[in-house]
Order: C-alpha cells, then sequence, then structure tokens
DNA sequence: TCCTCATAACTTTTT
DNA sequence: GTTATGAGGA
C-alpha cells in the first residue's frame, strides 16, 4: 500500500481531490465549516508522506498565531517530529524572521523594533510637526490608516505622492515623507513595513529570494480572502516559476478590507495563474440546516458575490430564536439565563456558549451580568495584556535595550518613574542631538562622559537635570552591557530594580496589586524564553511579543462562556451562539453604512457570526442602549429582516424578566424625552422583533415581515397556545404595545 | 518638574 | 463611561 494514502479516508470527493492536487497553482474555495483545515492539514501531511516532499521545503501562511499553532498541532498527530521542519505561521511573523535575518541586505539593522499603532501614532504626531500640521484639523489617525492603506499596496512617500488623488492624501504623502525619515532614524518598522520590506528585500536582492525560492517548494495560504496586496505578492514572490502555490479562502467571509484585505486578490490569482485549478468545499458539518440556510439567506442579499451551494447532512436543527431585551443588561441577563437553562436541560457545558458582539464596548454589560450572576467567562480581546500600561513601561525598557536608538521608546521610559527629566529638558537635549547629528541616546551617552570626566555640559540643561540625564544614560548602558550574557528572567528583574519600576508600580495610587501582578505575569512569559541564546533570546521575546494578537491566548475551558467579537470569531465553532446588539448603527455599524461595499462587509461579518453556530443560535437585539454615555432608543437590524421568518422564532415569554414598571414607566407612545433623534428613517409599520397586541390573539411578536402586494404580511408568534399567525397588516386589528 | 483636576472627545473591527 | 489632553498649583 503507498504509504499516506490513509490520508484520503473518510474525505469527501472534493476534499480529496484538494488534498491530491499537489503540483501547479490550486485555489479552494472553502465554506463555513467544510473541513478545511482538515483539507490544509492532509494535504501538507500528503505531501510529507505519500509524496516524500521533505517538510523544510513546506510553507504554510495562516492569518493567526492561533490558527498556526492549531495547524501545527494537528500536523504533529500526522506527520509527527517531522512537523517541526515544517515552516508554519503568519504573514508578519515569517516577514520578521526574514528580516531579522537577511534585512541587512537591504540596510536595516537586524535589531530593529517592531511598532504597534501607538508608537506609530506618537511617530506621525513628530511627522506632522516637521511637515508643520496642526493635529486639530488634520487627525493623526487618519492619516495613519492612508499611510498604512499606501504601504499595503507597497507604495512610499513618493508613489503616495504621485498617485494622490485628494488634498488630504496630499497632506498625508507629506507626513509620510518625514514618517518615513522618523522610522530610519529609530531603526523602527511598522507592521506594513514587515510586509513592505520583505517584499522589497526579495523583490531587490536576488540571491536572497533564488534561495529562498528554491528552499520552499510548496506554499500554502490559509484565509485568502484576507491577504492585501503586499501579502499576495509576497507569496508570489517565494512561489517563484515553480508556482506550487495553494491557496485557501471564501470571498464572503471577508471581513478584513478596513485592514487593506482585498478580495481581488482572488481574481487576480485566477487571472496570474491562468492554469490554476479552483475547487470548491461546499458541503458544511458544522451547522444544522436551519442555520445554514439562514445564513445562505442573509449572505445572498450582497450583490458582488460568487454564488455558492452549501448543502448540509445535519438535520434541520430547532429554529433560530430572536429576542428583543429591554436594554442592554436585560440583553445579557437573557443570554445568561438561556445558558443556564441549557446547562440544567439539555446537558450543553457552559464551554459550548459564546456570545459575539459588534465592539469590544458591548462585553462590559455581559461581564457585568456574568459577574453578577456568578457564571464563569472568558473574554477575548479587550485591554490587551501588552497594552496594559506597566507592562508596555516594561516592555518599553527592554526595547531600548535591544535597540537603543529606539527613540519611541526611550521617550515613553524617560519619566517612569519620574525622574527630574521633563519635556523641556528632552526638547533641548533633543535639538541638541539633532544639531550634532547624533541619536538622542547618544548625546545621553555624551552627557555622561563629560560628567564623569568633570567636563563643563555641553548642552544647557539645569544642573539636577544634566546630573539626571547621565545617571539614567549610565543605568541603561549597564544594562545593555548586561543583556548580552544574562537570562531574560533575570535580565527583567534587573531592570525592575534599577529603573525603579517596581517601586513606582507597587508604591503607586492606581492598583497596585493589579499591575504588580500583570508585570509577573509578564515574566512567567519570558520565562520560558530562557532556552534560548541570552541576546536572541530577547531579540525573539520582543519580536513574538509584537506579533501576538489576544485570540491567540485563546484556549477552550468547559466552565466558561467564552464572549468574543465577530471578527475575532472567525475561524472558531460553538454549539450554542448568541449573537447580541442586531440593531442598525452597532450591527450594521454606523461608521459602515455609508456606501454598499461597507454594508455589504457588515453582513458577511454577521454571516460569520450566524456559521460559528452547531446547534443553537440566538439572535438578539436591545431596544434602549446606551452608547458614550448617554442611552437612546434602537431600530432592529436590516440584517434579522433579511432572515426567512420561518427559520426563526420568539424566545419564549418568561425569559424576559424584567420587571414591568421598568417597561411600563418608558410609556407607550409618550415621547422620548432623552432620546436623540433616529438616525435612520424608522419604518412606518411593523418590524421583526416587535411586540404587538391583538384584540383576540393577545400579545406576541413579529417574527416576520413581507411586502405583499400593497400591503405588508406580518408572521406572529402568539402565546404557545395561541401559536403562529400570518397576518395582513391593513386588516388585522394589532396594536404596537411599544417603541 | 510633577501632579491634580477639569473637560473634551471619542469607540469598529487587528496582524 | 472611558481615556487623552491641558491648565494651574505645589
Amino acid at each position: 500500500m503507498t504509504p499516506g494514502v490513509e490520508l484520503l479516508e473518510g474525505l469527501n470527493p472534493a476534499q480529496k481531490e484538494a488534498v491530491e492536487t499537489i503540483d501547479g497553482p490550486l485555489l479552494i474555495i472553502a465554506g463555513p465549516g467544510s473541513g478545511k483545515t482538515r483539507v490544509i492539514t492532509h494535504r501538507i501531511a500528503y505531501l510529507v508522506r505519500a509524496c516524500g516532499v521533505s517538510p523544510r521545503r513546506i510553507i504554510a501562511v495562516t492569518f493567526t498565531n492561533k490558527a498556526a499553532r492549531e495547524m501545527r498541532d494537528r500536523l504533529q498527530q500526522l506527520v509527527g517530529a517531522q512537523a517541526d521542519a515544517l515552516t508554519v505561521g503568519t504573514f508578519h511573523a515569517f516577514c520578521a524572521l526574514l528580516l531579522r535575518r537577511e534585512g541587512e541586505s537591504i540596510g536595516l539593522p537586524a535589531n530593529y523594533s517592531i511598532y504597534d499603532a501607538d508608537d506609530q501614532l506618537s511617530l506621525i504626531k513628530q511627522a506632522m510637526e516637521l511637515a508643520e500640521l496642526e493635529p486639530k484639523r488634520n487627525p493623526p489617525q487618519a492619516i495613519r490608516s492612508v499611510i498604512s492603506k499606501a504601504k499595503s499596496l507597497l507604495m512610499d512617500s513618493r508613489g503616495l505622492a504621485q498617485r494622490a488623488e485628494t488634498y488630504f492624501e496630499e497632506i498625508s504623502a507629506r507626513v509620510f515623507h518625514h514618517y518615513e525619515e522618523l522610522l530610519a532614524r529609530n531603526n523602527a518598522v511598522d507592521f506594513d513595513d514587515l510586509l513592505m520590506k520583505a517584499v522589497l528585500l526579495l523583490q531587490e536582492v536576488s540571491e536572497v529570494r533564488e534561495r529562498y525560492q528554491s528552499r520552499y517548494q510548496y506554499l500554502m495560504v490559509d484565509e485568502f480572502q484576507d491577504t492585501n496586496v503586499a501579502q499576495y505578492r509576497l507569496a508570489r514572490l517565494l512561489a517563484g516559476d515553480q508556482a506550487n502555490i495553494c491557496v485557501v479562502g471564501d470571498p464572503d467571509q471577508s471581513i478584513y478590507s478596513w485592514r487593506s484585505a482585498d478580495i481581488r486578490n482572488i481574481l487576480s490569482f485566477q487571472q496570474d495563474y491562468p492554469q490554476a485549478k479552483t475547487i470548491s468545499l461546499e458541503q458544511n458539518y458544522r451547522s444544522t440546516g436551519a442555520i445554514l440556510e439562514a445564513a445562505q439567506n442573509l449572505i445572498s442579499v450582497n450583490g458582488m458575490r460568487l454564488q455558492k451551494g452549501l448543502f448540509t447532512d445535519n438535520g434541520q436543527g430547532a429554529p433560530l430564536v430572536v429576542h428583543e431585551a429591554y436594554d442592554q443588561e436585560e440583553e445579557a441577563s437573557f443570554v445568561l439565563g438561556e445558558i443556564d437553562r441549557l446547562v440544567r436541560e439539555e446537558s450543553v457545558k457552559p464551554g459550548d456558549c459564546a456570545v459575539m458582539y459588534r465592539v469590544n464596548a458591548q462585553s462590559r454589560a455581559l461581564e457585568e451580568a456574568c459577574l453578577h450572576r456568578g457564571t464563569k467567562y472568558r473574554l477575548v480581546g479587550g485591554v490587551r495584556f501588552y497594552q496594559r500600561r506597566e507592562v508596555k513601561d516594561l516592555l518599553a525598557y527592554l526595547h531600548l535595550l535591544h535597540n537603543p536608538a529606539d527613540e519611541v521608546n526611550l521617550s515613553r521610559v524617560i519619566s517612569v518613574p519620574p525622574r527630574g527629566i521633563g519635556a523641556k529638558s528632552m526638547q533641548a537635549l533633543a535639538r541638541w542631538a539633532l544639531d550634532q547629528q547624533i541619536p538622542l541616546f547618544t548625546a545621553m551617552q555624551r552627557i555622561a562622559a563629560c560628567r564623569s570626566a568633570g567636563e563643563p555640559c555641553p548642552v544647557a540643561l539645569p544642573s539636577r537635570a544634566a546630573k539626571a540625564v547621565a545617571d539614567f544614560a549610565t543605568m541603561v548602558d549597564e544594562l545593555i552591557a548586561s543583556s548580552a550574557n544574562t537570562r531574560i528572567v533575570d535580565l527583567i528583574d534587573q531592570v525592575l530594580e534599577a529603573t525603579g519600576l517596581r517601586r513606582h508600580i507597587q508604591s503607586g495610587e492606581d492598583r497596585p496589586d493589579e499591575r504588580w501582578e500583570n508585570i509577573l505575569e509578564f515574566r512567567e512569559i519570558a520565562q520560558e524564553y530562557n532556552a534560548e541564546e541570552p541576546a536572541d533570546g530577547l531579540a525573539t521575546l520582543l519580536e513574538r511579543i509584537s506579533l501576538v494578537a489576544d485570540v491567540d491566548s485563546y484556549e477552550e475551558s468547559e466552565e466558561s462562556i467564552t464572549l468574543i467579537t465577530l471578527h475575532q470569531a472567525k475561524g472558531l465553532e460553538f454549539p450554542v451562539v448568541f449573537i447580541v446588539g442586531l440593531e442598525e448603527g452597532l450591527l450594521p455599524h454606523s461608521r459602515s453604512m455609508e456606501s454598499e461595499e461597507q454594508l455589504e462587509e457588515e453582513r458577511r461579518l454577521c454571516y460569520v457570526g450566524i456559521t460559528r453556530a452547531q446547534h443553537h443560535l440566538y439572535l438578539l437585539r436591545a431596544f434602549r442602549r446606551g452608547f458614550m454615555g448617554s442611552t437612546g432608543p434602537t431600530v432592529s437590524s436590516r440584517f434579522l429582516r433579511e432572515i426567512p421568518g420561518h427559520l426563526l422564532t420568539a424566545a419564549k415569554r418568561e425569559q424576559s424578566v424584567k420587571p414591568a414598571s421598568k417597561r411600563s414607566s418608558f410609556g407607550a407612545r409618550g415621547p422620548a424625552i432623552d432620546a436623540p433623534p433616529a438616525p435612520m428613517p424608522v419604518r412606518p409599520t411593523l418590524e421583526i422583533g416587535d411586540l404587538v397586541r391583538h384584540s383576540s390573539f393577545g400579545e406576541g411578536v413579529v417574527t416576520d415581515f413581507v411586502a405583499s402586494a400593497g400591503d405588508h404580511e406580518v408572521t406572529i408568534q402568539f402565546r404557545e397556545d395561541v401559536g403562529v399567525k400570518r397576518l395582513l397588516l391593513s386588516f388585522a386589528p394589532l396594536e404596537k404595545i411599544e417603541g
């Protein structure tokens, strides 16, 4: 028997074909729950075990570190220790490594820093000062986004200046130019640079390109619909003329266009590789028929779309539950109440349940409800660990030790703790450094040298400040010297003591215990890097930390429910899913309602959420929701209307447990005094989720609403003894109960 | 130089 | 209901 042939067992024909097609370009269109990961991992294992390809020659690129880790784990099971020789990682991680090894050939020193969004912003503000632009009139955030878009299209500041179409782009190009220089001076790159410089490197330096092309014979790209132009170019450069490139994606799950992801890459792929084979995986193994049907109906509203015929052999399953809560507190308590009930009555584990939302701010109400009820939960995202102030401060010191040219991190730590070097002194120092054409930190070292030699200070500084600067430079120098031969954890301890950071945190007013806990947690993480060479250990630690997302640290647990944004939920699946906040302005988000493209992306986001569910799906909405301190009534999401009514059912009545007083106090028709005018024209009639009273049937919930021949047909779920009724709006004696 | 208090401005989504 | 910024006082 051919070795590795058992890897094909249990695959459907399309999956099998995808695994066996190993040479030449291959595009796999993989619907949700179609066994995509299985196909990718089996394909790699097949290459290794059946085709005898050395694992060193295979590279698989994923979107998140978590996906990479999962893939590696699965491959370990399929090919054992050989999995270690595979290259599996995110685009950014691969580029970071490539640049650290080969960057010198395009003038990038190996000890470069990676700047995150915050660092970028502070550099952009500096660049704006140099370009003499008012940050008030030109929001730095917006400029950053223009720069980032340009870079993801592989444009530098010259390119942007040439192709600028608006005044704002022209301004941005001017800032961009200074920004590039500042990055170079700080020996730093931003996220987009990782990709752009890697492309530049492979394009310009043929020796390196050929080496990598001949090393990697087989290339796979996961989540291809979320790649941007730079990433796609990189993939093509790596694939070379051999073109054993396999890309896997689903255009309907493209939700990162705001980060310059470009679905058109799928079209480009077919143009760039006309001989490419396309395989569609259409059988869904994850969800019930009802869930899949709802998802398909929703997504089919999108205009620009490749039709797909998803199907499942799973049963129809339970209908989707829609519920309108009074406010976000009641929404949260409904969710938790329902989870309790499922755990009690249907042997569901809390860990099987996930609550998904559009924006992180929505997690607050849910967290509070969990705390109140004693429900264990795991929050994915939120305030990121590495973004916490104390952790970032410590990291900034480590960055400075690794790359003393890094002035963003230098400025960050110069006054943490306060050591008598204020803004004025820093300004004077910076001016002098610029004058002397030396880096800021070198200027500080000069002052230290002058002082110890008893010479006068070359910069006009108050003597206290001059001493403080000299002490600081000496301290950092000592730490740098020590970093070359100290284990990471010991280095961290030295930094905490020498800089006074430990005392600063522990004697601080602001939750000192919690903040110190975070430092200790960071210390734990760093411990894992001890095995490596000390100097290299610092480099890898910093690199890894710069490139991890929070979803990466997500671990499954049986007792805790999961709170997660819709974006982060991509690639995950749960038996029970609650999607909350199905309201106009939230899902779809108000910032995405300007253009049809953005709206379609919101719809895809909703689609991603729905297709995460295996057995039970709940679609929730709050009638009133607070935003930015104030609170106002909401309008039901159009997405609810785009799901056919026969798939939906209203939540059982007793679930809405809020005391009646709260409801009635708002008043059925009374003017909403504190409510801002609704941003969207409210439908003059009824909407899905509305509560109505019928003169003979009693109270009910609208579950469907269709226009028909000059009238509207409403489907209403009444009390259990009455059941579901279809009524024509113009005839039915219906009264809306509220809002 | 550093800290406190007020106010303004804002919140998509993340490698 | 937050977090970033600024003025003014110690």
